[in-house]
DNA sequence: TATGAAAGCGTTATTCA
DNA sequence: TGAATAACGCTTTCATA
């Protein structure tokens, strides 16, 4: 990937909604040329879709949580994504290293709803938990610097 | 906060780039209702923006990681995340409950990065850190339920 | 890959209910 | 608040290079 896709891709992680004509002028390339590319991105996954960014505590889900998971069978198959994914306040599911098996971030709506949550996830997985409560978030959503040489293309330069 | 505005903020969450016309469609609402409901959500801030949600692995950095932060010194003013923000590789910080003070959330090149990384972190913040590599992502950016009561209408039933 | 042109569709402001 | 209209701008495709 390239600097042009680099910016496209920045540009619209800052702002989803950007037109195609507002990416041609920022990158300097013509309309259809942006469009082009932007498809290419989308269909290779490099964008992998558009969110709207929501605040949680004015739609009623002000309590976020990290969740750590164990086993509490640690010879039994480890389907653990699986068994959670059908609780709606799992917001992401990360496979870690170190002493527990995932992190899950939750949004809840209450410290009750945190309870039952917590319930539901160690009989469905079968797993124990360790909950650090969110107090504040001064920021998130933040966009990454992709810098210059991800891939630093091996210069076969021949003549 | 309604029935049809926490319709709208699903969809834009799960598609944030959804026209007024398929919005209207899906609510059974005009174009110019739904076009009104979405600038006031925005304004009001339940819309906070709009985000690309980007592939990191094909954009070159690969590695995610959880860093906890303690300040070295507990007396001191605690203005972590404030020293914090011009590190770009991080792209949450959350104020914690527990025996750290915040969680960030990283994203990197590789090990080495990482490594860089925290020596900033620790040098920026006068905080010592735990880290918590990601080795894998089942799931992420999910959305939530956004239940029917937020304000659980008292039922005074008496019948 | 990039461009420009053309058709169709979406967005937005305005007006009225 | 919601609907309808109309002007404008954006998206998308196509032919071309």
């Amino acid at each position: 990937m390239e600097e042009i896709d680099r910016r496209i891709v920045t540009l619209l992680a800052q702002d989803g909604r950007m037109s195609f004509t507002d990416l041609a002028r920022e990158t300097g390339l013509s309309v259809s040329a942006v469009h082009q590319r932007v498809r290419r991105l989308e269909k290779r996954g490099v964008v992998r879709g558009y969110a709207a960014i929501i605040d949680h505590d004015a739609v009623g889900l002000p309590l976020t949580a990290f969740v750590s998971i164990k086993p509490i069978d640690p010879a039994a198959p480890d389907d653990a994504p699986d068994r959670l994914s059908h609780l709606r306040a799992i917001e992401a599911c990360h496979s870690v290293a170190g002493d527990e098996s995932y992190i899950l971030k939750v949004r809840v709506a209450s410290p009750v709803a945190l309870e039952d949550l917590l319930q539901q996830i160690r009989a469905s997985a079968n797993v124990s938990t360790r909950t650090t409560v969110v107090l504040s978030t001064p920021y998130e959503h933040r966009v990454p610097h992709l810098a210059g040489e991800p891939d630093p293309a091996p210069d076969i330069t021949q003549d």
